[in-house]
Order: C-alpha cells, then structure tokens, then sequence
DNA sequence: GTGGTCTAGACCACG
DNA sequence: GTGGTCTAGACCACA
C-alpha cells in the first residue's frame, strides 16, 4: 500500500498541474491512501507516470515539505509525516473555509452534471452513501 | 426577475478566476437559480461586485454563450438560454457514469473533510444550496 | 424588382451587422437585383425584416449617402444612383485589393468548408460555373 | 517542417482581426499549408509578424484549441490535431448544400468583381492557393 | 448603457 | 521560451 503511482491529474482541466497534484497527494493522505511513513514516489518516476515535467512534481515535493506534510530524507525518499497539532487546530470554521466549501460544492455539482446528473440526483445520491456510511 | 450578484468566488483558489465564475454561473443555472430567459448580471455589474476585471467576466459570457448557455444581445445583455435537445439527450445514465459519481463524491466528501465539515454538515449544506432555487 | 426586403444578415457573424448590410446592399446593386433609380426600402421597415436597430439602417444609408452609391430625397425615400466614372475609374488593381481578395477567398472557403466541401471540390465547383456562364 | 509567418489579415475588412486570423489558419489547414502535427508559429512570433496584440493571437488559438482543431502543449507550443471522426462524419453532401454552395459562390465572384476581378482571374487565384498546399 | 474588440503590459505555469 | 491569466483602459457596435 506504500507506492501510489497513478494520482490523477486531467491535463485538460484549467486547474495548475501542481495545484492538482498538490490536492491528489494530501487527498491521498487524508483518506488513509498514504499513510504516515509511507514513501512517495521518486520525483522522475512520478513524472514519467503522469506524463508531466519532473520540475512540476519537485515543486509540489517542496511545497509540501515546506508545509510540513512530507520530509525529505536526503539519497532515501519521501515520505509521509504525522499531521502536527497545527494542522489539526486550524480545522476551525471560518467565513473563509465556509467560501471554500461553497466553490468546492460548486465544482462537484458541475462534474456530476457533466455525467449526466441533476442537482436533485446528486443530492440524493450523496444523502444515501452518508446514511449508509454511518 | 434579475437576479444579481454573488456568485462564489475564491482568490485563493488556485483554479482560474474565469473558470470558477463560469462554473458558478452553470450551478445557478442548474439549481434554478437562474430561470430561463433571465438576464445575467451585466458585464462591468459583475466585475465590480466580484472585485474582478470586467475582462475576466466578458470572457466567462462569452465562453457560456459558445457553449449555448446563454444569449447575447447586442446592445440588451446576456440572458440564460433553453437547454438545446443535444444536452438533455447525453443525460443518459450508466453503471459506469454511477461509478464515477460515486468517486466523485467521495473525493468531494473528503476534501470537504479536510476543510473542516463532516459528511452530514456537507450535505446539508448541498441539500439547501440546490433548494435554494426552486 | 424594386423593393428588396430580406438582405441576409446573420446575427452570430462576427462582421458587425452595419458591415454585413452594407455589402449586401451594395452585393444587390453589383449584381443588378437593385437597379439604378431603384427604391430601396424605408428605414424602419428594413429594420423590422432583418430584426435590427433602426439606427443602425439609418447608419447604413448615410455611410452609402456619402460614399454616393445611393440619394436620399427628403420626405420620398432613397434611392439607387447611377454609379460615378470616379468608382469605376478605382477599380484598377492593387496590392491591398490583391490582400483583400485573399481574405475574401478565405471567407469563401472556410464556409463552404463547413458545408461540407474540401477546397478541391470548392475550387472544382467554381471552375465549372465559369466556365458554364461563357 | 514549422512554416511560419504570412496569414493574411486585412485591417481594413470590419471583421474583427481575431475572426479572420482564425479563418486563415483554418484554410491554411484545410489547404494543407499546415499539416497535421505542424507547430504553429509562436503567440508572440505571430502578434510580431503580423502585428497585432499577442492576447488576440492567443485568443485565437485558444478558440482553435477548444475547437479540437489545434492541440496545445503546455510550455511548448501550439501543434495542429488530427481531425476527429465527428468532423468528418459531418460532411454529408446534400442537394440543399450543394446549393448552398451555389449562392456562395455567386456572392463570392460578385465581391471579387467589385475589387475588379474577373471570374477567370478569381478562379485561377482560389486554384494556385489551393494547390500551393499540396 | 449593453456587450465586443483590441492594446499594453505584468505575472504565472510549464518544460 | 512556451502558452495562460489577469488587469487597466481605450474605442466600437448596438439599442
């Protein structure tokens, strides 16, 4: 369960690459995909998977670094960090993540009529997987 | 019957500007937010309720009115078209379209999660955006 | 043969509509479907056909008023005119009319391109015309 | 095997520059001037050559690109796409379109004679143009 | 007053 | 160096 290749990036979609990748890879941790310790991808094996430049992936490996959600151990990898206190005090609600979320809703509510499906469905279908869920 | 201002946009947001603002425009379109035959915002209305270039905004109108989206009047204003036979027809649902529905919504659960609501609070907060409109 | 209702004008054309009735007008004149001495239709009746500004067919007339393609007599209507030998005489050829008739060959081309023809079939299908009208 | 400068724009013609652009590359396509996988000049090569704004260039490619006509690379360049089948599905023949075609080119050889071109002499231009192509 | 076109120029993402 | 995004601001076409 280590080794994650195959994040997926839509070259088509208006959204950065990096931007993309930067949110597969905490999506990833945050559902338990990646878990804490485990290694990413070297840099040049990613980007030969994702068919992107190896620069773009470094950047987003500092990014992340930088942010505390990976370390880099130099000659060994990447690797998954444990969440700091931080990261989990700022899960507080603001005006601003509220907005967040609105543009979030957005952007699923717009993919999900791509395929097809009225507001209404999608609603109901997600009502259904939360029930379920519980 | 207007219907004016706010629609949700996010600076930080690394998605472009324009591409959030049309996807806004197609969601309160969706949601009946925005009927049939209303008249959008104007151009240089929207860009100074949004704090955006009325550029950015014309380029948005512009990209929904190829789409079919909306109509331009020379002169009049932008006024939210029929949903042409083409669109209803590729509403046909399949297992396959249900499946990515189904990932959709888990990633859109997650990064919600990741903001800070829980799956019943996001899809509460779905449930009255899209009711919003009716 | 006097009143011409119905010059095409598109609205979605991106020539602007005070462009695109001004060739027709003068097209009808070229092609004798309006004859010298001629009516052409009053301001406000060609604006209800084509669906347009009447001030935008007023503009019209005046701009072929002053080029002298057509008379206006007050309180009677307008009129086509005997072309003057000034018009004929500017009819010798050019490098900007050399450029011209490559841009209208162009516009030429990529709407019968979209009618389904390949340049060959165009170029074939004109070649026999002329041929034919010898 | 680039090709580069020299579409014919006519600053002159009330159509916008970003339409005709986008027509001349069309037909430099469609004549085969520009094959498949051909880069097209650069945004800032082109706005220089033919000296107009690179943002209308970009435009146009833009278009292009959404179009499906062109593909671009980010951080590349701009290449032309192979057609895709629905294009070329589309180019049934009918009576009505060969018809249409009749009206075109009627319009087509009257412009000419007004810029003082002879059916012959328009004939044998959309010929050499053509061919030039191949 | 409405949208559309064009320019000039800054800055970003990508290779 | 490639295309993309955004801004500011002028001017045009249309009603």
């Amino acid at each position: 369960m280590a080794m994650t290749n195959a994040f997926d990036i839509d070259a088509r979609d208006p959204t950065p690459l990096y931007a993309q990748l930067e949110r597969a890879i905490r999506f990833a941790i945050a559902t338990g995909r990646l878990g804490i310790g485990d290694q990413l991808p070297t840099v040049r094996q990613l980007a030969v998977n994702l068919r992107i430049n190896a620069n773009t992936v470094a950047k987003v490996y500092a990014e992340l670094e930088r942010a505390g959600v990976v370390e880099t151990r130099r000659g060994v990898g990447t690797f998954v960090r444990e969440p700091d206190s931080k990261t989990l005090t700022s899960r507080r609600r603001t005006a601003a993540q509220e907005q967040r979320l609105r543009v979030l809703s957005e952007r699923f509510l717009a993919e999900a009529n791509m395929l097809g499906f009225s507001p209404a469905e999608v609603v109901e279908h997600l009502r259904r997987r939360v029930r379920e869920g519980e």
